[in-house]
DNA sequence: CTCTTGTATAAGCTGAGCTTATGCGAAGCC
DNA sequence: GGCTTCGCATAAGCTCAGCTTATACAAGAG
């Protein structure tokens, strides 16, 4: 089986062909292709004697498919439309109509999603896809134009950022929870209720021990309370009253806001560190792209 | 709609990209298109930087398709394979397994088909395909290698030509006419019997009234008799016993050898043409056009 | 630690792929 | 019939896309 780099004289000459065939005429093939009528008919002729075969029959001014022609004319054209509509696609998503956001679950679920209503009424004809996983993609090697992460920028060499929010953590609980059990008043009474513990495999999330040093106690027995490896399922839980979890301020603000989460204690945790939209220095955004940054960055 | 021209770096980009995506490897694509390494990392980035779009992830000593790669792969794969299987039937057919002969279709029925066998015998493992017209083709427009023409060379400029058979003339019976209406003794006596007219609307070939001229005689009624248009279907009239027609020798040799058909007077018009191989001279001939126009010209 | 090997990239070369200009011929028009 | 039009083929010339060779670097393997 031979290489159609071997078939043919150039790649270039089936985009040629395709172009005169279903024109009829070489200087029509030019003008659409950007090219001179003399252009296209060294073109044809490099592919006719390549492959050994009449592609035309040359008429006073125009030109005709042989027979043999018009079956590899019809068999080009397809694969070539196929190719076509490929690339489109392809080039759309990557500098046009959609852009793509990787973030977690939780971002998307907590964050983004009470805000979409206002991103399109905001940044309308933009088809934004979230794309969540449970690690930090790599965007650069997928080929996604912004993600959003936490950590701090030293880390990503290879990316620009602009900061979202602070990372800020207190613990929160349903209401549910706190009619049947109560409020706890100080750090010390939140230490006997059910703790809900976040254990992410990928991600490096504070715990339930970080947060009682950062307020000056301990917690005396880690292992008690559910353990959940997701975190949107973790908020899923706290709301209906399963116990009291940790809670990322930007994720929990809509939720605080509407009631259905409530703040225990006063003691915040502050980590230093902040939750970022990220995209690669190696590649220019497309404008769809880059608005869609600023409109998070908007946000903050 | 945007022209692939436009959406490429280059057509050929299309193929290095495919061999890459499917061996996983620069090196080994380079390989199998007979380019080095870095001329296919080229172009894939060519290709990455036109779509705005990341096709591999580079790892160590390999490379990997990204998800948009992914898709974008399979896309390509299909429109290229259509497209090189096209390329490779074409290309065969024409220097290849396929050599085509137009003819007519009488020369098609009595002349090729009783050697058919012969020729399958002597050249073997070449695919021989007829293709039958009421004209004679222009065969250098259609692309097809050699032609069976009657004529002079001197009429054919673009032409090489190889002598067949020369044009002799006389007429021929079917047995069952001439068992009911008894074999004809001189040319008079023909005169009155029911003559079949060849009537064909594009090829220039000898009548009746040619024929009697050259014979001495003249024939009275022309019109009387059947009239048919495709020689084929003639010289089926008169095995069926319907009339006595014109018969070309190297047309009728074999019936007449057979006794399906049966010469009639001893009178023979030579027109001082003949029956060539014809072959376009701007344009060589395959290993197999060359052999099948030998054999043909070895049957003169 | 050394070695292997496959990707990326710099620097340089060259001929494929054009361009411009011109010739020719088939149609159409008057 | 002569004249005009215009589209294909081809000659001559140009140039940069598409390679090549050489080298740097890095991830695995042993």
């Amino acid at each position: 089986m031979r290489s159609l780099r071997h078939l043919l004289p150039s790649a270039g000459s089936l985009i040629v062909f395709e172009a005169a065939g279903r024109l009829s005429s070489f200087t029509a093939a030019g003008r659409e292709l950007g090219m001179t009528q003399a252009a296209v008919s060294y073109a044809v002729r490099g592919l006719e004697e390549q492959l050994g075969a009449q592609l035309f029959q040359r008429r006073h001014r125009q030109v005709v498919l042989t027979e043999a022609g018009e079956r590899f004319h019809a068999d080009v054209s397809l694969g070539l439309s196929h190719i076509r509509k490929s690339a489109e696609d392809l080039r759309l998503q990557a500098t046009g109509g959609h852009v793509t956001l990787a973030a977690s679950t939780a971002f998307g679920s907590f964050w983004m999603m009470p805000r979409l209503q206002q991103f399109r009424d905001e940044l309308p004809g933009i088809d934004l896809r979230i794309q969540t996983a449970d690690r930090d993609l790599d965007i650069i090697a997928e080929g996604i134009p912004l993600g959003v992460r936490g950590g701090e920028p030293r880390d990503w060499a290879d990316y620009h950022s602009l900061a979202l929010a602070d990372e800020e953590i207190f613990p929160v609980a349903g209401a549910s929870y706190l009619a049947k059990f109560g409020l706890p008043q100080t750090v010390e009474q939140l230490a006997t209720h059910r703790l809900i513990h976040l254990e992410e495999p990928y991600r490096e999330a504070a715990s339930w021990d970080e947060w009682f040093e950062s307020a000056g106690a301990s917690l005396s027995d880690a292992a008690r309370g559910l353990r959940i490896n997701d975190y949107a399922l973790v908020i899923q839980a706290v709301m209906e009253g399963q116990g009291i979890a940790l809670g990322w301020r930007h994720l929990a603000s809509r939720l605080l806001a509407s009631g259905l989460l409530v703040p225990v204690t006063d003691h915040v945790m502050k980590t230093g560190k902040a939750f970022y939209v990220v995209w690669p220095k190696n590649r220019e955004l497309s404008d769809n792209a880059r608005k869609v940054r600023d409109w998070l960055a908007a946000q903050a």
